[in-house]
DNA sequence: TAAGATTGAATCCTCAATCTTA
DNA sequence: TAAGATTGAGGATTCAATCTTA
């Protein structure tokens, strides 16, 4: 039993983020980790995060972050500024045409995971769902991950 | 509630498989893929698939397979062969040394999976899991897979 | 020296076009 | 013509090394 769960869980993680992202391209043009930067950030109360925190909150090494950022700014979504208290740091700034971006894609990324996921569990479901990864995630993490 | 779960499936998603390749990767040198083709094909009565199964159960596209074929042979862990029967098939075999390379592996990938998955879960929340895994696949999959 | 961030090289995947055989 | 498989180009990610500032 433990084996074709396993199996399962394998099958999904693989399949799923495929789908959602090939779907989102093609309606928006921004993969899956594009799109969950920018929605991060969309998010914050000034649209700005420090890059280490964005790394974090969108399940991205630094390094992919930063070459992403550099697509992103380049598009004119979001802009980079080091932080005045402390060089060391830098934040990311959603740029209007970036919220405009993000509430244009906004409606097809809820779909695809409403189509592919949402609506077919049942809410018994979703609660075990969000359980099972709660009980995972500190595991995936080296610094404690924040999960509403 | 619906937004939490999603945000921690997505998480679990997304960081999981990198956890579970790095380290599969730094004990035998081998990725998530490349392991799950050598232990598909081993699990086969005369280790040996179709290349279109074995895509499939390996969760992949059959251009990403091809191209791992390639390094796989390489390596001598397994060798292609068109089939007799219709050309334009072609199955993949196991060799005695993708055989070893399976069994010295498997222990370090089962390893994995167990602290980070298996040994986390109550067994009901592996019953749960199944059960959402196998609500979830079939709107990912053209072809229906055979999920055990 | 350490933390945060960037860079470039190597690798891998995707996508579309192509090839082969039936 | 269609199905299965391969190929190569382009794009994205990883890894290790580097850079900057405190």
């Amino acid at each position: 039993m433990e084996r074709s769960a396993w199996i399962g869980l394998a099958a999904v993680m693989t399949r799923l983020p495929s789908v959602l992202d090939s779907e989102l391209k093609a309606a928006t043009g921004l993969s899956q980790f594009e799109y969950l930067v920018l929605a991060r950030l969309s998010e914050m109360p000034d649209r700005t995060l420090q890059l280490k925190n964005l790394a974090m909150l969108a399940n991205g090494s630094l390094s992919r972050l930063s070459h992403v950022l550099s697509r992103l700014e380049s598009r004119g979504w979001l802009r980079r500024c080091p932080l005045p208290d402390d060089g060391r740091l830098t934040v990311a700034v959603l740029t209007d045409d970036g919220w405009a971006k993000v509430v244009a894609s906004a409606p097809h990324h809820l779909g695809s995971v409403r189509a592919h996921v949402m609506d077919l569990l049942s809410p018994t479901q979703i609660r075990q769902l969000r359980s099972i990864t709660r009980t995972l995630m500190p595991g995936l993490c080296d610094t404690a991950p924040p999960v509403p």
